[in-house]
DNA sequence: ATGGCACATTATATGTGA
């Protein structure tokens, strides 16, 4: 099974390479960030044409989420983390699919730092944090997925010296996301490619996608049952090289089916 | 330190992103 996240940067602004990319690629599962569109201007008829069950969290102008299954239906579990610091902001949706419990997700980005919008990211982690904890202690096998806006080491940054004081490379930021991961949370990409260089996000200016200078700051981040069936993981980086695509490039990993519980012996 | 690009908005400039 394919499950995949794409921060599409504004979902009907870029429809034909949203489209393209799921008849190119078919996820089974997917969770796209920065819908940049209202509950109502989704397009559910584009996607659900397609094959897709799915549900979506709205918002005019910025953020918003959505999740895709060609899988089986998506039973939706919540949106919005429990105390959201701030409720009107679309960043987070999770439901149970095809025997997974997936929750998308669309970390602030927070600079400038310092300020209000740093503080910000650091108390919605700190809630994500919280939340991840409960969601392992149930024992589902589930998958945090989403643009987290954290480089999590200096493999993950073209130039580490110049991004120290960023907000998605910050020292307490990076620690907020190793604290996560210290609950038992497998990061699927680095897992995959322990020493690679590899980056999801390549800004507009300065040619950043032709000279590589890119940053890897969404992650799929997997349950102990799950990492068990991690096969693959990659990041489909020839989408940024289309036309109109996203800044960010579809990341995706493959698991292998669930083995069969083990009949009692007679 | 700045600005480069691209999305959204009861737009024609501004906020946001990373």
């Amino acid at each position: 099974m394919k499950i995949a996240t794409c921060n599409v940067n504004g979902v009907n602004g870029r429809l034909p390479v949203l489209v393209r990319w799921l008849e190119e690629e078919q996820p089974d599962i997917a969770v796209l960030q920065e819908l940049k569109a209202p509950q109502e201007k989704f397009p559910e008829k584009t996607i659900r044409d397609l094959g897709y069950d799915v549900v979506w969290h709205g918002q005019k102008s910025w953020n918003g989420v959505a999740m895709l299954s060609r899988v089986g239906e998506i039973h939706e579990t919540r949106r919005g983390l429990p105390g959201d610091p701030d409720p009107a902001q679309s960043r987070y949706i999770e439901a149970a699919v095809n025997g997974l419990l997936i929750a998308g997700l669309y970390l602030p980005n927070g600079n400038p730092r310092p300020g209000p919008k740093f503080d910000y990211k650091l108390l919605w982690f700190e809630r994500l944090i919280e939340h991840a904890a409960d969601l392992l202690a149930s024992g589902a096998p589930v998958v945090l997925a989403g643009d987290f806006n954290v480089m999590p080491t200096e493999l993950d940054v073209y130039k580490p010296e110049r991004w120290l004081d960023d907000a998605l490379f910050a020292p307490e930021v990076r620690a907020a996301f190793f604290r996560l991961l210290e609950q038992g949370w497998t990061d699927a990409l680095r897992t995959m490619h322990p020493d690679e260089t590899i980056y999801t996000f390549w800004d507009y200016f300065r040619n950043a996608y032709g000279r590589n200078a890119g940053l890897r700051i969404d992650h799929l981040l997997l349950s102990p049952s799950l990492a068990d069936r991690l096969v693959d993981a990659q990041v489909d980086r020839q989408v940024r090289g289309w036309e109109k695509t996203s800044d960010h490039a579809p990341t995706w990993i493959e698991l292998a089916d669930a083995k069969p519980a083990r009949r009692k012996q007679k």
